[in-house]
DNA sequence: TTGTAGGCGTTATCAA
DNA sequence: TTGATAACGCCTACAA
């Protein structure tokens, strides 16, 4: 009784392995008595099919992969959620995979996903450029990808991001015509695509007003809190900005834990504006400015995206699907 | 070139795939030229063994199954990277789920995991009673279960769970320390194993301070925000409670948000203390006090318990694991 | 150290 | 409407 299968089932029903595969799969001819005879019987006998033995043969898993850098974090976690969404209408289920931002994790993963473990993949990369050719294997083996917020340029894919450039040059904008005159930005990596992106919005949106760009206000930091925590203090007590763009949440939350902690105040000393999904920002003391991109509906238009492809098996629309972020101002950055 | 496999790749070679195969697997003998000239080559060709097929003959799919009533929620989320962590570790991947805190979700998901998608399943339950028959199946399937917070009480399997009696009632204790004579309870389903335990240590706390039970001050709230929003609206401004245990974080962010809305102060007017996860609890306005589980040790827990079933074989330590929270004082309840 | 062969549990094709 | 059969791609006795 313990490992029933299709064979025993037809043996005992004294029917072939044929007719119960048709009575499980819908579509095939089957006469409607037989039909429910097996389905009553293999509950009763607590069969199912076998999902390896199916996908050998069908070569389709009904999973879809997802890989992203943090699952702990509003952002990630909302946008996963519309993936789910989306996915469970098809009946498909989601493989789920962190890469902490370590490239290492996320091509070890990849090259996993190399050979049948999912029927696609929606990913935001970790990253770190130069060789993405682990990436392109993919191509060769037909598993599409779809890349949401973090993608890399060079890779041909469909891709769902937000008007970055345009959200940074506001907030900036914004904080300078609150009347800093001193806006650090803070960035994780100012060197991939998102630092790049907001930073330039950063960049030209003091250009437009005549602010000098100061290098040193640009602070890199890290993917630990603590270190980040020093970093931030040290520039705050050296450098002195008067304005804060941060281009990831957790990094405008180290400003605030800094400036409780040194006594700066908020907004009155500083001006703070973030990048953030985090939904209790209005009961943040004081409460905090964001740009809050659309996570939910990243995930579900990055699904959506994916199953295009997989259900005409078309190569799919490979450009890229730009979502607008929303600028709420709050108390942080405009002292109202 | 476009479907490569052990065949083709033995008649490349000119050698059996057998050897191949053992060239991928490590343990058997194999001769270390031929292994490295298989596996360099077979890099070129971009070949790697199909997961659908090894697992359906080694009837393993290195994957765990992680159900949670939600994802987007600090608690779940570092849950969740806990078991990944372990899960990593062990070479094994993670197929999540959302039950959205829907019953029936829960159960077509556990009935679909019955045939070979997962070794084994890591969840934290929908909550709603009745009938747990669909897991019971998986015992028969010989398909480990471990639950993690939220638990079924009468099935057998192990669990990883906290204080939560105590916690609750030195919350409550907290709050009748501090002054408060009308404390409110929040809950999302009094009924169910966790909302029942947490009440029933506010209750005996309570009791301790010789404070009459009035079962208006349990708040029964639901899945929905504004729904929750008018329901603790409607509590604050009639019954006018003093004092806010909240079970669920979310419901103490609805208790800000309206506190903040009809102009109740926090700690004066109300203390409010809560289970949370959130990392930023103490930026909050003003800083809440909460109950915080180790989420994260939870997770790892609940996986490194799974795989004790999974590698020992073993029916393993089916009892209930608990850990403990800690509570965090802040301004919200203390008013310093 | 390597090769041969059978089977893991399904389903699609073809024939009846 | 149903049944027989051959794959799907891999791994492991067993034999050499």
């Amino acid at each position: 009784m313990d490992n029933i299968n299709i064979k025993k089932l037809a043996k005992e029903l004294n029917i072939s392995t044929s007719t119960i595969s048709r009575a499980f799969n819908g579509n095939t001819d089957i006469n409607k008595d037989t039909k429910e005879r097996i389905l009553a019987y293999a509950q009763q006998h607590n069969y199912l099919p076998n999902h390896y033995a199916s996908n050998l043969r069908d070569k389709k898993t009904n999973t879809l992969a997802v890989i992203v850098p943090e699952i702990a974090n509003d952002f990630f976690s909302q946008a996963i959620n519309g993936i789910e969404e989306v996915a469970r209408k098809k009946g498909f289920y989601i493989l789920l995979y962190r890469t902490d931002d370590v490239f290492e994790k996320e091509v070890s993963f990849v090259n996993y996903l190399n050979n049948g473990k999912a029927d696609g993949i929606i990913m935001s990369v970790s990253g770190e450029a130069n060789d993405h050719n682990y990436l392109r294997q993919l191509e060769k083996k037909h598993v599409p990808v779809v890349f949401f917020d973090r993608v890399y340029e060079d890779i041909e894919a469909a891709k769902v991001t937000t008007n970055d450039y345009d959200s940074s040059f506001a907030a900036t904008e914004h904080l300078i015509k609150s009347g800093c005159k001193k806006v650090a930005y803070l960035v994780v990596n100012k060197s991939i695509s998102i630092g790049k992106v907001r930073m330039q919005g950063y960049m030209d949106a003091l250009a437009k007003h005549k602010v000098t760009f100061d290098d040193n206000l640009v602070i890199d930091c890290s993917n630990d809190e603590k270190v980040n925590y020093k970093i931030l203090k040290k520039a705050l007590q050296e450098i002195k900005p008067d304005g804060i763009f941060s281009s990831v949440e957790r990094l405008a939350f180290a400003t605030y834990y800094v400036c409780n902690d040194i006594g700066i105040s908020i907004p009155n000393d500083l001006k703070v504006i973030s990048f953030s999904s985090l939904r209790v920002a209005p009961l943040l003391s004081p409460p905090l400015s964001t740009i809050t991109q659309p996570a939910y509906e990243m995930g579900v238009k990055a699904a959506t995206l994916l199953f295009d492809v997989l259900e005409n098996n078309s190569t799919a629309p490979k450009k890229e699907h730009v979502l607008k972020s929303k600028l709420f101002i709050r108390k942080s950055s405009s002292g109202e």
